[in-house]
DNA sequence: ACAGAACGCTACGAAACCGTATCGTCACGC
DNA sequence: GCGTGACGATACGGTTTCGTAGCGTTCTGT
């Protein structure tokens, strides 16, 4: 009856969890938590045991230091895959994997820890090697989609398909960054018209 | 003959400073040095009394927190206006505006505390005023050309400016914040013809 | 030259944080 | 049910940093 001295909810995990990995699952949910509440500098192993209610010393019988233990939860995190559509339409497609992408690395957490992670990553090569993995694996999606377009002959095959992913993911990190707005459907849809534009059929320029 | 104990350099200000404003100039260098470095979190006052020679009890005789003095050294760097031609020619002027912009906003040592000072100005509502104050300036710049652009009928008065200058600003921050490339000449110039192309006479498209 | 203002130096208290040690308590497999 | 492994609580040493005090030294205007 007498509650039990672990705090952290042994409910919401799956019982086949060991006490174990049920402590260190609620470390890295509270070190995400903390760090995209506080950022990466400040954010402290004290106070990830206070909200995980596990125990520091506890904390360092699986992580081996604090850096340790924030390149793991940031990893987990950052390793979320979007869907991307395969419709045969480059507008479609481009659209659903810069809405996915955004979802992915923009909302929610993630992208509350973004700024405070590049910042990190400057300093310290662990995050750094994440944090580029990420770009180049969020770049590639759009990369994947433009080819396609490229082979059914929908693009000329001598456009330079870097420069088109960063003109289209270009204002859409700027939107979240720098201004600190939502990333709305429509903009999605607004960039990608407007570049594309280029490559289609268009109404005569005004005189 | 002996050497002065004062050690930031006496002879490359004016002779007419103080002696009360030489200190504090040297302290300010200092700061903006170690965040553009290390960043605003890491940036210690004992760091900015070691490399400006002013004493620490000085430093707080001029600024009365270690935040004061950050916000100000930043102040001082974030303040540099770009000139801006008015050629005429949307394209040119734009290309001139955004160069303009971006040599001032992310070469140099403003360019490198970026990421720390849009971090730190998530949770410091007075770094938040001077980014949010400084991007405002930024896309000012382009709304005015963008906006003589529509005077002389060379874009519809129906275009959303906003958007606009998104399109143009965004690819470029994104390719210095996010890629940590370089921002040429080249790159404005492409992102700048590339948003622009959906308004002139160009190319059919590929069939 | 001289007085007062400004500075440098050393030292210090207080707080935050990292990482470790110790020991008592709990959980889980057998 | 019982032992072993894992955890919690407390405490601690060491380091870093902020901001201040005291006091001697240097500069500067008059």
């Amino acid at each position: 009856m007498c509650p039990s001295r672990y705090r952290y909810d042994v409910v919401a995990m799956a019982e086949t969890t060991t006490r174990s990995e049920r402590a260190r699952q609620a470390v890295l949910d509270a070190a995400t938590e903390l760090v995209s509440e506080v950022g990466v500098e400040r954010t402290t192993i004290d106070e990830i045991a206070n909200r995980s209610g596990v125990a520091k010393t506890t904390i360092y019988r699986h992580f081996a230091s604090k850096q340790a233990l924030v390149v793991e939860a940031v990893h987990a995190c950052t390793f979320i895959i979007p869907a991307v559509t395969n419709s045969g339409s480059l507008r479609d497609d481009l659209i659903s994997c810069f809405s996915g992408t955004t979802k992915a690395s923009y909302d929610g957490r993630l992208g509350d820890m973004m700024l405070s992670l590049m910042d990190a990553a400057q300093r310290d090569p662990e995050l750094g090697r994440l944090v580029r993995a990420q770009t180049d694996q969020r770049r590639r999606f759009a990369t994947d989609v433009i080819e396609r377009a490229i082979g059914r002959a929908d693009l000329p095959d001598d456009v330079d398909v870097d420069l088109l992913v960063t003109l289209v993911a270009g204002p859409l990190v700027y939107t979240k960054l720098v201004r600190r707005q939502r990333v709305t459907e429509e903009l999605v849809a607004a960039v990608v018209d407007s570049v594309l534009s280029r490559y289609v059929v268009k109404r005569p320029a005004v005189t």
